[in-house]
DNA sequence: AGTTTAATTAGAATGATTCTCATTCCTAGT
DNA sequence: ACTAGGAATGAGAATCATTCTAATTAAACT
């Protein structure tokens, strides 16, 4: 397992990789990412990052999302018509939605998969990233196995 | 082939198959969105529909979307941080996001491929839907293959 | 310490979508 | 045909998510 320093580390290693700076705004923005990974909202992520830095604004968690995103240590969802929701898991997966509950899971791919699905593609596309997102009903048992 | 006559008796059978009604302004949108399949957003189809039919609201035009929409005669499909497109093709297919233009193309799946991804979900887990979107570069040559 | 550049902030502005509600249109039942 | 009731439409207001703007603060680099 990953320590939380480890984790802030490779922000900052992260960050000064790509020219940014690391700055408390973005430490605590990731912290609350990686605190609850239930795939929050930029006003979810926001709230709970208030308690910590009261002074923080809506303006500066896009903001820091949007570079979490930049330097590839968070994915972006999007269900239709919902706000985006943002996802500090590294690994390739793909996203259920349960339409029951609103909540989202990730979804472990087996190796090869995201190669085999990319190979669909016809000559002259070259796909950079690739998302599986499933929509329907989760019992509450599989529930408690992901999130 | 099917004609355009056919496709029209379908929007009407499919209405009437849930219960609602077949009006002019639901034919004009349905219409719209067979002539140019170019995943267009509210707006778009909006603007297109105008010309044939000057008094249609944008209430109107999202209203028919979504009735279509339910009626499973039109898939929507979401991008990042933009507004929802509308596509009819109702065979199963990806969506292929060009970074680029901002185009979007269909991407045939072979036979097999939904059910293949379908059995990575765990136990418990139960999809009415899946959707796959790719995200890159596509040559000019291959986007004429498609759209 | 002083300059430069990046990051944050509050609030305004924009964009997309949904809501409200008055009006019109259908459809069914007389 | 006539009318009551429900469905669909239209105009505009309201809401929600996101982006922009301009001013302030913080960090890095002489």
């Amino acid at each position: 397992m990953v320590s939380n320093t480890d984790r802030s580390g490779a922000l900052a290693q992260r960050l000064s990789d790509s020219g940014l700076r690391s700055t408390p705004q973005r430490e605590v923005i990731y912290s609350v990412l990686l605190g609850k990974r239930d795939h929050p909202t930029a006003e979810e992520v926001f709230a709970r990052a208030k308690p910590e830095m009261p002074m923080i604004s809506m303006a500066t968690v896009y903001n820091c999302l949007e570079t979490l995103v930049q330097c590839d240590l968070v994915r972006t969802v999007n269900f239709e018509r919902g706000p985006t929701r943002y996802c500090p898991n590294l690994y390739p997966h793909a996203h259920f939605h349960d339409e029951a509950t609103g909540a989202t899971h990730d979804v472990d791919l087996p190796p090869g998969l995201l190669e085999q699905v990319k190979s669909i593609l016809p000559a002259g596309f070259d796909a950079s990233s690739v998302e599986i997102i499933f929509r329907g009903k989760a019992r509450a048992q599989a529930e408690a196995h992901t999130l």
